[in-house]
DNA sequence: TTGTCAAGAATGAATGTTCGTTTTAAGTTT
DNA sequence: AAACTTAAAACGAACATTCATTCTTGACAA
């Protein structure tokens, strides 16, 4: 390179490189923590999945907790970038089509985890949840994200309340935690029980959608 | 010794002290394992939070993977039978309903796992799903588990649909497993985000079912 | 009732192992 | 050869589990 200064400490690698490494450990971390859980997956188990050594991957992770967190981040922000396009849809679908965008985004989508076969990203959400409930960093990271998906269906469920298609003397952001719930559950009985088409949710919902009256309360 | 009988194994204490010692260990352990999870946990995280000694928590389970397995299968059993009863009432009330017994039943209901508070309940459950991920054994159990409760959630889908409360162009065990699926991510938003009262569930439900249409497909 | 005793129940310090992390030495690139 | 990265050995801490020991219980003799 035709760089005429050299600074101590200026790195030996483009960035691309170190992207890609870095990408590569957070790979095969996942593949592990997908298989095996956060804590009973050990480091030599990551570094072996990863192909590189203790040394190489601790210049990228200070310590088994920080790649953690690298993943847990990652894996918020594909669910949640799902949950964002398809409520920002216009106009908006019903919602068996609007919840069956967010799991074909969930599933198929612009890989930010792409490394991960289908079956392996549920795995790594439930994976996820568990130790957000250890963590109140990611608690409060996920909190964060989970206001802003809740009030952006929140709005979308206005508008169908106010277009007439749906009853209004019900709590919009009830509704909205409901269509929220159902995509969650689904989501762990893939990761549960294994796969299954979004179909079965869209026809569920459908199903639901066919249903007169409901108490009023 | 002129004692005539004295059999091997006769018991010191009573089966009631056995089983109450056994609920101290299980108890303790559950309180844990909500805050930390199983792998977090250490064992004498356990001893401490159940008030014995190492030696008396090993005469009742061989190992820690035992003890897991043991508070896995309670909630195993707590949910299932929430699920079931629900569905076995009739006439069968309408969905919004059905899915608040459910949940009355999980969080309050016949105390299998009394000693634990509202919250750590649903956060227990996140821990088993994703050991489960991790143990055959727990996999099939609750795959057992969920099949019979599915099949029950059919059966009820089946009579809205025969009494024309909904449409029967959708298949009834996608029904079926879409509102379980609302259950399990409430449960998860229930430990994810703190509690909220039962009628979340039941107004989404309601707003849902107000909905005309669907596509058909 | 009271005292005795064998066996079950409980204890907690000790054990060997495995973990995450650091250090050190060899390698690679420019 | 300088600048920097990787590999591998090594470390202390923490872990699940064991075991020699002490405490407790309840049947029975007197």
């Amino acid at each position: 390179m035709n760089v005429r200064f050299k600074f101590a400490g200026m790195a030996r690698v483009s960035q691309e490189h170190l992207d890609a490494r870095r990408r590569q450990i957070l790979d095969g971390a996942a593949r592990c923590f997908a298989r095996n859980g956060f804590h009973a997956t050990s480091m030599q188990d990551v570094l072996k999945e990863a192909g590189l050594s203790a040394g190489a991957v601790y210049r990228y992770f200070r310590s088994k907790e920080e790649l953690i967190r690298a993943i847990a981040e990652d894996v918020f922000g594909t669910v949640r970038a799902a949950f964002e396009s398809a409520a920002r849809e216009t106009p908006p679908p019903l919602p068996d089509v609007v919840l069956g965008r967010v799991l074909g985004q969930v599933f198929l989508g612009p890989q930010a985890m792409a490394d991960l076969d289908r079956e392996g990203f549920p795995r790594l959400v439930l994976q996820v949840w568990a130790e957000t409930l250890r963590d109140e960093e990611l608690a409060a990271t996920l909190r964060r994200g989970y206001e802003v998906v809740r009030d952006a269906w929140t709005t979308l469920v206005q508008q169908y309340q106010r277009s007439g298609l749906m009853r209004d003397d019900v709590p919009a952001d009830h509704v909205a935690r409901t269509l929220v719930a159902a995509v969650q559950g689904f989501i762990a009985q893939q990761a549960l029980f294994g796969e299954s088409g979004i179909e079965v949710l869209e026809d569920g919902l459908r199903g639901l959608m066919s249903v007169p009256g409901g108490n009023i309360g």
